[in-house]
DNA sequence: GGCCGTTATAGCATTGCTGCTATGACATGG
DNA sequence: CCATGTCATAGCAGCAATGCTATAACGGCC
């Protein structure tokens, strides 16, 4: 029933869902914040494992993040940014403004 | 010792755990996001009902929300933001940014 | 008093993210 | 070829957030 594994189709599904615009939204936050976090560690240089260790989780949890395998959760992402000597910011911002 | 009730004395519980500083992070802010979100509802005269109903979700996970019951996820900020017509912005800064 | 609207909480089922181990694929260097 | 390092993925246990109903507590208002 629910095709637990398979991350990327997973993915895709939840993109394709009718009518799940803000799921769409969310996969795709999951997606960007993924990337950002792979750029922010290759620069640094470090490996998946490293980064792993310093967050307090594990390597496989590192890769299924930067794939994005799942919407990620706060605390997830402010440990990661912890480590990665960042500052999470999460607000609400009018619609119109600028990034 | 479950208390698994009272949402505030939980969320006491974990800002004060021993070592949690992200942790703590998460908590204040979930906080900060329902007391944002509580701003935004009251500012359009909305009830926790009706947010609640434009955002999918019923009235008492409105009023956890915005107690900062628990840690809100992504999907869930999404489609506050989006009935409230906000945007949701959720990224990494450099730390000595300015906001 | 009763009635209604609103918010706060309780208690539970479901969902789905995380944590973990193990393993596969793929390079690179010996 | 073999060893090592890195990243990707499967599969599952555990658990926290959500979704829900029902209800209490606090108003106003008639």
């Amino acid at each position: 029933m629910g095709e637990r594994g398979d991350w990327a189709a997973m993915r895709e599904r939840r993109m394709a869902e009718p009518g799940a615009a803000e799921a769409y939204d969310a996969a795709r936050l999951a997606f960007e914040l993924g990337r950002a976090v792979r750029e922010l560690r290759e620069r640094r240089g470090w490996s998946q494992a490293q980064l792993a260790k310093e967050s307090r989780m594990t390597q496989s949890a590192v890769a299924r993040f930067e794939a994005g395998g799942t919407v990620p959760t706060l605390p997830v992402l402010e440990r990661l940014a912890a480590s990665l000597n960042v500052s999470l910011s999460v607000r609400f911002e009018p619609r119109d403004a600028a990034a």
